[in-house]
DNA sequence: TTACGCTAAAATCACGAAATTTTACTGGAT
DNA sequence: ATCCAGTAAAATTTCGTGATTTTAGCGTAA
């Protein structure tokens, strides 16, 4: 069915799959549907959910296949968590090392995102459309760590956004999209080429505070 | 051979072996090479190495295998800055979160690691005993962001703690034990309880920032 | 009606082997 | 002596199958 020339493309395809909300949380991903689904064999499929099973997108359970993590609100909250701790530190390097090149870049990727927030607007989400933001989105976020020349951190930081993502896909059917949205973006477009950390860090957990279910606790004894 | 009822003991066994410097960097792990040896099948042994290379301690190239990740002092320094940063985080949170119980937890685990460095002290290590350090070691840094309420940041910190020690190992053939550690480990036992998250943080990268190539990247235009 | 146990269907898991690709080796030519 | 091509060996990757385990369905008894 599937030209099996790719194995990338089936780790994609079926990556894509489980983080569209194709399948509700805690629901069995049936391996032998999927061998039969795309024409391969049982190892391959296998090998497959194994990665994803690895990379946090699939929950493994020894003779009882696959699964979707769970939703739950304390997983989503540390999702979050962790990734305006990500962000905010890459944001913090890519000031401070980023050119002129990059401010260029996160003004194009912030031009192309808001041009597809503009179409967005106001209607229901057309699926397409929709994925055409989801991308840009995280290209968005993306190029906005991307001069922080540190690719340990860039990688952990896609594990954690496609987790993150997956969590509220299997939320609410759909990744949401939420016009305010739009300031955020455009308020962090402002103050990191400003190079003004603390301002550009503020206000990326401002973008992302939503998803916690409870603030992040402060300092003891205050701040001194 | 080895009794396949448990795939878990066969993931340790082979990531233990890539963590023990068997294999030189960019060096071949044949899967037909384990596959043979250890008696199991070739989908079997595929699996492992796949799940080891998603967590960052084996590369893998279509059609051409597993390798050992390249020896680098980027890649060194890139994996201490990041687990830099997230001790320093996972201390900060710990400090605002953990009770008696969480500082009792560090005290012991110190205990424990100074009572194996005061034994290893003069001569060079006894590889059993250094194995004995390494865990200890290795305990004391988890139990210092234990209760940092992050499965997340755990989990990662996991990750990061075994590539960095892959790459020290493969630097120069076991993982080193350093006389200085001693004070180090004890400076941050007496920070963090304190409650002092700037002094813990500054003692946690000044006893990491050996393998740091270069120093962090100061904030542009000072601090303010 | 509900709960329990038995049977049948289905899925997972590991193996062995075929097919494809890479790697190593040898021989010859420049 | 070096470089290149052609061939042989080896390793990777996929497939199909059988054995084991789980899951679902059904009938019976309380």
């Amino acid at each position: 069915m599937v030209p099996q020339g790719d194995p990338q493309s089936l780790y994609e395809q079926v990556k894509t799959r489980l983080l569209t909300g194709e399948f509700d949380p805690g629901q069995r991903v049936r391996a032998e549907s999927l061998r039969s689904e795309y024409g391969v064999s049982a190892s391959t499929i296998r090998e497959v959910l194994f990665r994803l099973s690895t990379v946090g997108l699939a929950d493994f359970q020894e003779q009882r296949g696959f699964r979707i993590p769970l939703q739950s609100l304390d997983r989503q909250h540390d999702l979050a968590q962790f990734r305006i701790f990500l962000e905010q530190q890459g944001a913090r390097l890519s000031i401070r090392l980023g050119g002129v090149a990059w401010e260029a870049q996160l003004s194009a990727a912030h031009h192309k995102l808001s041009h597809i927030e503009g179409q967005v607007a106001g209607q229901q989400p057309d699926p397409s459309l929709l994925a055409l933001w989801t991308a840009a989105e995280l290209d968005f976020h993306r190029t906005l760590i991307g001069a922080c020349e540190s690719d340990v951190l860039k990688a952990t930081h896609g594990m954690i956004y496609d987790q993150f993502r997956q969590q509220l896909i299997t939320v609410d059917r759909k990744f949401v999209y939420l016009p305010q949205n739009v300031a955020q973006h455009q308020a962090i477009l402002e103050a990191a080429p400003a190079k003004d950390e603390d301002l550009t860090c503020a206000r990326i957990e401002e973008h992302l505070s939503r998803h916690l279910v409870r603030p992040i606790p402060e300092r003891v004894g205050g701040v001194r």
